[in-house]
DNA sequence: AAACCTCTCAACCGCCACGAA
DNA sequence: ATTCGTGGCGGTTGAGAGGTT
């Protein structure tokens, strides 16, 4: 509180607060309401400063303070959320009832960041880590993979998107990955793949992660246009609006575009050598045997 | 049992924004 | 336009609880 005299200038008391002092701030701000914090300790007959009062309140005291575990809904609202605004405590708790900041802030600094970190995300940007260090542990994927939840009818979509876009994103950097340790080179159509094993984790229809496109057409060859998402949009998938879903893959795909060139230079760079492509479409597919199909394709 | 280490979270600190004078 | 008072925010700290050696 620049331009207030510190608690030390004051002789106030600091350091943890005692049920004593807790009583009288509440039945004080029970009776009278909080009104100034400045002149509040004095007229509660508190040693403390208002600044003191305000926090032991707002992140202890208050009634409407929820107490215990984050739900995994909680915690997914605070992952999303923080993708987006970053370290807003403020508004990331406006959006939890019963939430504080600080609480909030304690739980991600403690838990939310390891537990990102874990899964090879980036806690800051809440993009995947792309090093070897973290792409050569498959438990970074299967982490991912294992969260395992249909997006299309939870009513959390858009939380779920972060972690979707996530997964897409640690997929296409293992992609890249392998392209550039082997040689192989990666087209349009093996990221086509990439939606469908996606697809395929989420139970989905195939061609629903990114779009509802029948299996039986032949796959893009660039970048996908909005008319090919809007031709794609057929068949809903659970979005509230065709707008909705447009933008979405627009915007995925967009993303997925913006990481370095996959595009193969010539047509004969782009053959996947058949074992490999095999791997694509039998084990690969089967959610089951993911495991053991990635590791197999990464060694 | 004791020493040491790690983790959690309440509380503090410094800075900033904003409104009133 | 400037200063001052206040509330609010985010980063950081440190006591204490719990776990490990």
């Amino acid at each position: 509180m620049s331009g207030s005299p510190t608690p030390e200038e004051n002789g106030v008391k600091k350091g943890p607060w005692t049920p004593e002092e807790d009583r009288k701030l509440v039945d004080y701000i029970e009776k009278h309401g909080h009104g100034s914090w400045r002149a509040l300790p004095k007229l509660a007959g508190l040693n403390r400063c208002g600044k003191s009062c305000r926090l032991r309140w707002t992140n202890y005291l208050r009634p409407d303070i929820k107490r215990g575990n984050f739900s995994d809904q909680e915690e997914q609202i605070i992952i999303n959320l923080h993708a987006s605004l970053g370290n807003k405590w403020s508004i990331i708790a406006s959006h939890l009832p019963g939430r504080t900041d600080n609480e909030i802030k304690n739980f991600w600094n403690t838990h939310l960041k390891k537990k990102l970190l874990q899964m090879g995300i980036d806690p800051v940007t809440h993009m995947p880590i792309t090093d070897r260090h973290h792409l050569n542990t498959l438990s970074n994927l299967h982490h991912l993979l294992s969260l395992h939840t249909s997006p299309w009818d939870n009513p959390l979509r858009l939380q779920n998107d972060a972690t979707q876009l996530a997964k897409a994103q640690l997929l296409q950097n293992l992609l890249q990955l392998l392209a550039s340790q082997s040689s192989l080179s990666i087209s349009n159509n093996n990221l086509f793949n990439t939606q469908q094993i996606l697809d395929l984790n989420y139970n989905l229809p195939i061609g629903s992660f990114f779009q509802n496109i029948p299996i039986n057409i032949e796959p893009p060859q660039g970048p996908l246009s909005c008319d090919d998402y809007t031709a794609a949009t057929d068949g809903a998938l659970g979005f509230e609006n065709d707008n909705d879903r447009i933008k979405t893959f627009y915007d995925m795909n967009q993303r997925l575009n913006s990481l370095p060139n996959l595009i193969p230079a010539s047509p004969e760079c782009s053959k996947i050598p058949t074992a490999i492509e095999n791997n694509w479409d039998d084990d690969l597919m089967d959610v089951e045997a993911s495991d053991s199909s990635w590791k197999h394709v990464i060694e």
